[in-house]
DNA sequence: CAAGTGATTAGC
DNA sequence: CTAATCACTTGC
């Protein structure tokens, strides 16, 4: 179950890779039509797993922060090299080494058979909180946009 | 709290 | 071609 994201909004958005409009080989998948995974490589070990949200040519993309793990526990540790629950899921890159994501995964629909989303569980609106992006320390005036959400009191979020 | 790690990018 | 950077994690 998701419990933390942040919406990346480019080409105004100074923290998203596609800021000015860049479009190179890996920013491309954030200008394909939504529904479809923008996966990538940071600090030469982690997979990071997004979701394109969109329409073509427009390159906005939501970053999967933290999950609850739900199902397939025992896989997830045995990625995870027995870490303790908690920690299994709450992270961008711990999340992709629990769920066995990586670039393969980049340009998946999202509703095809590889990796997907679907409904679990309704969240109302009250218990959703928002707060400035992680990480994103370059972004100028763009830190502080309140566009990091998570699920209050949710023991999975990366940080409290 | 800082090192690690290598793809990606811009700049020459 | 080169060098700097990075939507992070871990172990000290």
């Amino acid at each position: 179950m998701i419990v933390e994201v942040e919406a990346y909004r480019g080409p105004e958005d100074r923290a998203s890779h596609a800021y000015g409009g860049r479009r190179t080989k890996r920013t491309e998948t954030m200008y394909q039509q939504g529904g479809i995974a923008y996966v990538y490589f940071v600090y030469g070990m982690y997979y990071q797993f997004n979701v394109v949200s969109n329409v073509a040519d427009i390159p906005h993309a939501i970053l999967v922060r933290a999950l609850e793990p739900v199902e397939g526990i025992e896989v997830m540790r045995e990625r995870r090299h027995l870490h303790p629950d908690k920690n299994l899921t709450n992270g961008p890159g711990k999340l992709c080494v629990a769920m066995g994501i990586d670039r393969a995964l980049d340009k998946a629909d999202l509703l095809g058979d590889r990796v997907w989303l679907e409904e679990f569980q309704r969240v109302k609106p009250a218990h959703i909180v928002r707060g400035p992006r992680i990480g994103i320390d370059y972004a100028e005036e763009w830190i502080d946009k309140p566009w990091r959400f998570w699920i209050r009191n949710n023991s999975y979020v990366s940080r409290k």
